[in-house]
DNA sequence: CTCACCCTGTTA
DNA sequence: TAACAGGGTGAG
C-alpha cells in the first residue's frame, strides 16, 4: 500500500493519538511479521514501555518509546496501521495488536503478510532493517540533482529502475516513480547513463515537488482514517498516469502507455516523455 | 539483468 | 482461471 507519502500521513495521523501512551501488552498472532528478535522477546520487552514519538525514514516507520527503544515498521505491500477502541471490529488479518493504557489499541494487519516489524534496543547498532543503507530522504537539503547525477550518470539501468532503489533516494515507490517521470518529461525505460544536464535537475526537482504535493492531498483526520480503516487514505483521483493506461495525456491528450520495467508496471505518455 | 518468491485478494 | 497488485530480497 504505502510509498513515501502513505506513510509519512500515517505518521501525521497516529503519532499525536498514541503519544504519552502505555503499552501495558502486545499480542503477537503472526511471529513471523516480528523479523527480529522472535515474537516472545520482543513482546516481553516493549510491555510496558510508553510511546513518545514517531518518525519516518524513507518507507520505514519507528514508533519511539521512553526506554530509548525502537519500534520499527516497513508496512511493505498490504501492511496497515490502525488506532481503535479496544471492541472495534477488528480487521481480517491483524496480526499483532498493542493494547495501550487508555482503552484503545494500536493494530497491524496485513493482508499478504509482507510487512515486518523489528525491535532496535536502546543502544543498538541498526544491522538489519536496512535504514542504515537507504539514501537521502527527497526532502533532504543535500539531495540535488548534482547528487542524482554522481550516483546515476554511470549507470545503464532504465531511469524508473534507478528511482525505485532505495539506496539512492528513499521513499519512491511505483505509483510515484510512475508520477515524477511524468512531471520530468523523462521516459522510464531511459538508460540513467543518456539524462542530460537539464533532465537531472527536472528530476530533481520534480521528485520532492510531487511527494509533497500527495502528502497534501493525502491528509486525513484521525476520524476519517479510522472509518476507512487505513485503507482508502491514498488519494488515487490525483494521480496523473498511474492506473491510466489508454487514457488521453493531461497535457498533450495522446494516448497514455502501459509497460514493463524492471518487472514493474509502468505509464507513461509517449509524447511528453520520448524515448 | 531477469526471475521466483514471500502471501491473499481482486479483477479481467 | 490466470494475471496482477503499492515492496524487497535472494538466486541464477
Amino acid at each position: 500500500m504505502p510509498e513515501l507519502p502513505e506513510v509519512e500521513t500515517l505518521k501525521q495521523v497516529i503519532e499525536p493519538q498514541i503519544q504519552g501512551l502505555k503499552i501495558i501488552n502486545a499480542i503477537i498472532k503472526r511471529p513471523e511479521v516480528t523479523a527480529y528478535p522472535t515474537a516472545d522477546i520482543f513482546r516481553k520487552r516493549i510491555t510496558g514501555q510508553t510511546f513518545m514519538g514517531m518518525s519516518r525514514r524513507g518507507k520505514f516507520l519507528s514508533m519511539h518509546l521512553d526506554s530509548g527503544d525502537q519500534i520499527v515498521l516497513h508496512l511493505r505491500m498490504t501492511g496497515r496501521l490502525l488506532l481503535a477502541p479496544h471492541d472495534y471490529p477488528k480487521e481480517k488479518h491483524t496480526h499483532i495488536i498493542f493494547q495501550l493504557n487508555n482503552g484503545k489499541e494500536l493494530r497491524f494487519s496485513d493482508m499478504r503478510r509482507f510487512g515486518r516489524f523489528w525491535l532496535l534496543q536502546q543502544g543498538e547498532t541498526d544491522t538489519y532493517t536496512g535504514i542504515s543503507k537507504l539514501g537521502f530522504e527527497p526532502f533532504d537539503p543535500e539531495f540535488s540533482a548534482a547528487y542524482l547525477k554522481t550516483k546515476l550518470e554511470k549507470r545503464k539501468k532504465a531511469i524508473k529502475t534507478c528511482l525505485l532503489d532505495q539506496n539512492i533516494v528513499a521513499g519512491i515507490g511505483n505509483i510515484y516513480a510512475d508520477e515524477i517521470l511524468f512531471a520530468a518529461g523523462i521516459h522510464p525505460a531511459r538508460p540513467a547513463n543518456s539524462l542530460n544536464a537539464k533532465e537531472w535537475e527536472s528530476l530533481a526537482t520534480a521528485i520532492p515537488k510531487r511527494l509533497s504535493y500527495f502528502i497534501e492531498k493525502n491528509k486525513i483526520t484521525p476520524e476519517e482514517y479510522l472509518e476507512t480503516r487505513g485503507q482508502e487514505y491514498r488519494n488515487t483521483p490525483f494521480l496523473q498516469v498511474y492506473g491510466h493506461a489508454d487514457n488521453p495525456c493531461l497535457i498533450c491528450a495522446a494516448k497514455l502507455c502501459r509497460t514493463v520495467i524492471g518487472g514493474r508496471s509502468s505509464v507513461y505518455c509517449p509524447v511528453c516523455q520520448k524515448q
